[in-house]
DNA sequence: TTTCTATCCGTTTTT
DNA sequence: CGGATAGAAA
């Protein structure tokens, strides 16, 4: 039956009833275990409807989906999944009524909260606001309270005790954040969960959850939070038939709230589980993996386990030395260029990073040189103010209590500020029809007020919430002459409001067109989810983040030195435990992105990097220093580079030596 | 009240 | 350098 899978695969996609844990290194074929005994279960008449699959990043569970497709066909449609929070979402929009909360609710994104929170700031007296933390640092702290169901006083005293003195400030805020949300039916990425919660914990819902799914599997299971391991824990329910699968070595969320105890420890919640490992890669070269086992050796604590491969040799991993980032951008297209003529295909190659912006250098060099990619992480393409202002109209007439989005679309007009965008929310409050109450308004004001356009767009929009896409076309419309104003570089803004328009023409409700862009954004203007015209032939930028569950034959890693990996801030002090989880976890990003690779792996360091006030020197990453150098080749950037090409051009200023 | 200008401060990763 | 914030000017 499990032709295709080894021993310890098979074992545990053989598996039918209770408890299951499986422990899978890098590369060892999780998913493909995990779709095999989703199959098997199937096959043996389960239906597919019990079956409930969360995952905790949305790009494993697109993955995840699609390869079940591939092996049930249709059937794999019915079968649940998706990440925690679009799962949180969804529930609560069918059951969200035993908890107060209408099915209109609004999903806010980090920037929503944000704004909300600095509003709230600012309300505050100049004495209250006397060294507070900015708004989006408070936002940090909230959440990371809130994550780990620790105080706000708590957090300040671990991690940000420069504002101890403020606590006091920065609880207040908190709650009115909270009541602010209550009021107004909105909830933020961490209400999806803790509402989710409440709603499971609630006897009659959890009943019918309960009987409905029977099978409960979780992937990237080292990533959950309490929370989140909580909520597998009720939605297993009597039956226990919860799968998880995950390798503790790729615990990569510390920041979100991960913890990866969830894992370690689960054993001591299921005392019959049974358990899996699975230690064979079928991903890489020996040599590849020779490197990545010498970083599970730097781990300090770990499921302990080696990974092995029955394809001996390949070519050493190179650690390339690259005068700065401008030579090492050089080194990476002209090596992209050779790979090309050994016939590797673009889409087979991948650069990964710490950070986003890490890649611009690269990026106008791949420009330069007219080599198509496309670029996974960081910024979010929703994210952006444009965007945001456009959805902001449809979030009005979504919801007409969404003062937030309500202020953002008055405020868009010239001469509407703050105070009198609030003003005028007021006086709408509880009106149905928004467009005649903002005419009544703009009378009243006798011409003072240049909110006819607005009115009128408002009124245009109503009869059409059936067809979203024609709401926001009309919007973007609208919002053309705002976005000339508002912006020097308008015309490249504009095409991403067309491409937004080309996304959301399929969508049949308002509803699920605003949930979906919060909860599962486009990474990218040019997301191949939701634009299938560029699917292929591009090259791959991505964050090590995004990279997880991935593969190419070919993968570099730009910015291999310290301070970047390990990503340290200079400023912050921490004790030495904490400094020594964090750099752990700093290791297990730069695992995960040296598990990548299926035949070479290129980890480049530059020797300077350019800062805001110059250039300064950085060393290798200490996880290469801490290496044996038999197990790379080491190689000069400018050996390699073409003479015309390497001549370093001349720096404006001298290095400084980095300091931590 | 809005809008313009000066100052201060900070590296990130994602739902 | 660039974005958030506070304070000044219109």
């Amino acid at each position: 039956m499990f032709a295709e899978l080894n021993q310890a695969q098979a074992e545990a996609a053989g598996i039918v009833e209770g408890p299951v844990l499986v422990i899978a290194g890098a590369g060892t074929g999780k998913t493909r275990t995990l779709i095999h005994r989703l199959v098997s279960l199937v096959n043996a008449g389960i239906s597919p409807q019990s079956i409930l699959l969360l995952t905790f990043t949305r790009r494993a569970a697109q993955e995840m989906i699609n390869r079940t497709a591939e092996l049930l066909g249709s059937s794999a449609n019915r079968i649940e999944g998706g990440t925690f929070h679009s799962t949180a979402n969804s529930m609560l929009r069918r059951y969200g009524a035993i908890l107060d909360l209408q099915p209109n609710f609004v999903v806010l994104d980090q920037g929503d909260s944000i704004e909300i929170i600095g509003n709230l700031r600012s309300e505050l007296n100049k004495k209250q606001r006397d060294g507070l933390p900015r708004a989006d640092t408070i936002c940090k702290i909230i959440g990371k309270s809130r994550n780990r169901l620790v105080s706000i006083r708590d957090v300040v005293q671990q991690e940000f005790f420069q504002f101890d003195e403020v606590g006091g400030a920065i609880e207040k805020i908190a709650r009115d954040y909270s009541g602010y949300k209550t009021s107004r039916q909105l909830l933020d990425f961490d209400d999806l969960l803790i509402y989710f919660l409440r709603l499971l914990e609630n006897e009659r819902v959890h009943q019918r959850i309960g009987e409905r799914y029977r099978f409960v599997m979780v992937d990237e299971y080292q990533d959950t939070n309490i929370l989140q391991a909580r909520l597998t824990d009720l939605l297993a329910g009597r039956s226990r038939n919860v799968m998880v699968v995950g390798d503790d070595a790729q615990s990569v969320y510390a920041f979100r709230g991960a913890y990866p105890k969830n894992l370690l420890e689960f054993h001591q919640h299921y005392p019959n589980v049974r358990k899996v490992t699975l230690e064979q890669n079928y991903r890489s070269s020996q040599a590849i993996l020779n490197v990545s086992n010498s970083l599970l050796l730097q781990m300090s604590q770990a499921f302990r386990k080696r990974l092995f491969t029955t394809r001996t040799g390949g070519d050493k991993p190179r650690l390339v030395e690259a005068y700065n980032d401008e030579e090492q951008a050089r080194f990476i297209v002209h090596q992209i260029k050779q790979s090309q003529d050994r016939g590797t295909p673009l889409p087979e190659i991948a650069v990964l990073f710490r950070a986003s912006f890490h890649a611009f250098a690269l990026e106008l060099e791949l420009n330069r040189n007219q080599i198509a990619y496309v670029k996974y992480g960081g910024f979010k393409f929703s994210e952006t103010t444009h965007i945001k202002d456009v959805l902001a109209h449809l979030r009005v007439l979504h919801n007409a209590d969404d003062d937030l989005s309500f202020v953002r679309v008055l405020k868009m007009r010239q001469g509407i500020g703050a105070v009198r965008a609030r003003r005028i929310c007021e006086q709408i409050a509880g009106r149905e029809d928004v467009g005649t109450a903002l005419k009544e308004i703009a009378k009243d004001a006798n011409g003072q007020l240049d909110i006819f356009p607005l009115a009128d767009l408002m009124t245009a929009m109503v009869p059409l919430v059936k067809r979203p896409g024609e709401c926001l076309r009309l919007a973007v419309e609208y919002y053309g002459p705002v976005l000339q104003r508002k912006f020097d570089d308008w015309p490249k803004r504009q095409r991403d409001l067309d491409q937004l328009l080309a996304m959301c023409q399929s969508y049949r409700s308002l509803d699920s067109l605003l949930s979906d862009l919060a909860i599962a954004p486009p990474n990218t203007a040019h997301d191949r989810n939701l634009v299938d015209d560029d699917a292929g032939g591009k090259l791959i930028l991505s964050t090590m983040h995004s990279a997880k569950g991935l593969e190419w034959q070919v993968v570099f890693v730009l910015n291999v030195h310290d301070g970047a990996i390990p990503m340290i801030h200079e400023h912050q002090v921490l004790e030495d435990t904490q400094m020594a989880e964090r750099i752990d976890e700093e290791l297990r990003l730069f695992y995960v992105a040296a598990t990548r690779a299926k035949d070479e792996l290129y980890l480049i360091a530059p020797k300077t990097i350019q800062r805001n006030y110059g250039p300064v020197i950085v060393a290798p990453s200490r996880f290469i220093q801490n290496m044996s150098p038999e197990l790379y080749q080491f190689v000069r950037a400018a050996d390699v580079l073409p003479p015309d090409e390497s001549s370093s051009r001349s720096h404006p200023r001298r290095p400084r030596r980095y300091q931590f």
